[in-house]
DNA sequence: AATGAATGAGGGTTCATTCAT
DNA sequence: TATGAATGAACCCTCATTCAT
């Protein structure tokens, strides 16, 4: 997953007048820090959770010192925010380029929807634990991902034909679309033997399906 | 909300002859103490999160010192627990009444959950932050909850007439009706100006309603 | 063993114009109650030492409240110097009755102290390790105990027709045997299957024997 | 002394190719504070015993940080314990150096081990306080210690030649040397005043040596 | 850029002791 | 006399973060 979009970035590289050839290479190497950072906190962060990983459990599975961890992260909370943003991002952008031909056919749009869903989860479990599970702690992170989820979708449903004909409240069925995504795809991506894809993929779309056609009457 | 079981609550008072000094009186402050904890607790870890209150926190927001909260709870995570299993037990408890005699109409009974769980999150709107809300912490606590409820439910959609008519899983079924139940309580409990009750009543009805009257052929 | 001197002892009951029926009884509780604290301070502190146990945990075992430890004693360090005291103000008693009538016989008031010293291990196993075991603690109590024994085998040793004439310094035998004693007897009370009486009675004697008969050469 | 193994010890360094930064100098530092370390807690251990001294006491006596304190040892008893066995294992070094040329003289080698042990308490009072002393504490860092004297000592009288030819119990006999030895050599130890070195010497020959020669009879 | 020793605030927890009943 | 809830000082230990090398 590319998803990264490394605020603070590599610094620019000086430029002196000759050319500097370490440049590149130590480019090269701090971003290949990043990312083992960023491995090793995606994996231990999904396992433990926020408050259970300390910074020097992450910088050591990393195979770095203690103090590099803050050379490429202000601290924990941003590394955890920066994995659940590019994880949100990444799925909004597949959701994006999934159900944008789909507009008219909101059925058909709430089976991309749930389709990518579950792509997502097979692709990056660990992504979706961090931003979605069970224990996304109080780390705002987690939140706020679900709250960028629900906005967009609350757009999208909005701007579906007929989506509110029945008198559904599109923030309330944003909301609770989002809750449901979230639980069933964190409790699936967990251990997939629980139901077959194709049960959780129909159930899915089941489920939403009243709130996008039209409700009970 | 009583709620409490009293786990290890104040030891069965001895009754001996003349009546023990120290007997009533003691035991009365003792419950006291301890429900202004919960008290506390309750406010404050629904507000800030479990490790975002220290038990000193908890403690002198009840009045009493630190080594007090000691007295009554082992420890921080068990006053949580505590407090979470206690407003799902009453929730459960809830859904048990209002269900029952609904059995045979999965449409009645749906739109009963749903009161119930509106009702209860208007009541105790601290407790379903607590127990459902955002930043529920990796305590298993409140992942502990959810499966609990979702158990429930997952027992009551199999006894349904006809549920699974539609090939609808079972589980991914209460699953996802239980993640979009606590996003919409925790989210509407938080501040209920952002819906209509009765949007929220009726959105989360519908919702729930093709998955258990039968999917989508 | 009676052993205690009960400092502080039961306050003189108060005698008011007619006879307080109660007086004598209340008396007799409050003796029973400090009994039950010894007992259980005594079991307590010899397994565990004296700071792993708390005032709580000997007033639970002796079945009263906590407070009520400090209706007896001052302090915990009160209760257990009071223990070492009396155990080694016993074992003294015993010294003097035993080796008084063998004044001009080194030899045999030697084995004679060993012979008290052993029974009074096999009487009072908890009471020898918690005066003389390991980890008697900083509680000088254990210290002061030891000291008291030292100086009264100076006393004697020095009395002792033809004590020192080897050169021995009595100071340095008193310390040297009570060490000798103070080891040998909380090893054996530990787990008299150690080695048989006889073995560590002859042995304690032996050893004795050239510093009391005089030494090497 | 130097006397610790160092368990735990400075990570083996990496050798990169260039001097790797955070090195030498790092690796030294370590090792100092961590002498320090071991210097304040020998000092304030062997003064107030374990559990009256604090390991912020330890870490401010020796100019760091409480925090720091952790860095080097796991707890408080751990530091003990290191010490404490340094000490020992330094002592049984000495023994063994001593006694293996003295293996047939008996009478020599319990000479050699008093001098040896008297040499030792003169050099390290401190540490000898701390392992022997009045108030080795139940961290059973003491008793430990003195087991492994009373071991080694078994081991040598049984091997040595005519020891127990008067019938002693060698177990006994151990435990009754070490005991005697811990009580000497630390009060002594402890205000070296109290007697001529030659006496303290002169009576620990002797008293072992009924002990080694054999007995009584 | 990386290192890793050091920092020190702060949290959790214990427990001797008090005191109103 | 006994009770037992409450106190609060003190301690242990963790860990995010800094900084000299």
């Amino acid at each position: 997953m590319p998803v990264s979009s490394d605020r603070r970035g590599p610094r620019a590289p000086k430029r002196t007048g000759r050319e500097v050839p370490g440049g590149r290479a130590a480019e090269r190497a701090r971003s290949a820090t990043r990312a083992r950072l960023r491995a090793s906190g995606q994996k231990l962060l999904a396992e433990r959770g926020l408050h259970a990983v300390t910074s020097h459990d992450i910088a050591s599975a990393a195979g770095v010192a203690a103090g590099t961890f803050y050379l490429h992260f202000k601290d924990k909370e941003e590394l955890f925010r920066e994995l659940v943003f590019d994880a949100v991002g990444e799925l909004l952008r597949r959701f994006e380029t999934a159900v944008r031909p789909l507009r008219e056919r909101p059925e058909a749009a709430a089976r991309a929807r749930a389709e990518v869903l579950l792509s997502f989860g097979e692709e990056h479990s660990e992504l979706v634990r961090l931003a979605f599970g069970r224990g996304s702690e109080a780390a705002s992170a987690g939140a706020d991902a679900l709250d960028q989820l629900a906005s967009k979708l609350e757009r999208d449903l909005r701007e579906q034909a007929g989506a509110g004909a029945a008198g559904l409240h599109p923030s309330v069925t944003a909301q609770a679309i989002v809750g449901m995504w979230a639980r069933v795809v964190s409790w699936w991506a967990e251990s997939p033997g629980r139901a077959p894809r194709s049960a959780v993929l129909q159930t899915m779309v089941d489920l939403q399906l009243s709130g996008i056609r039209g409700g009970t009457r």
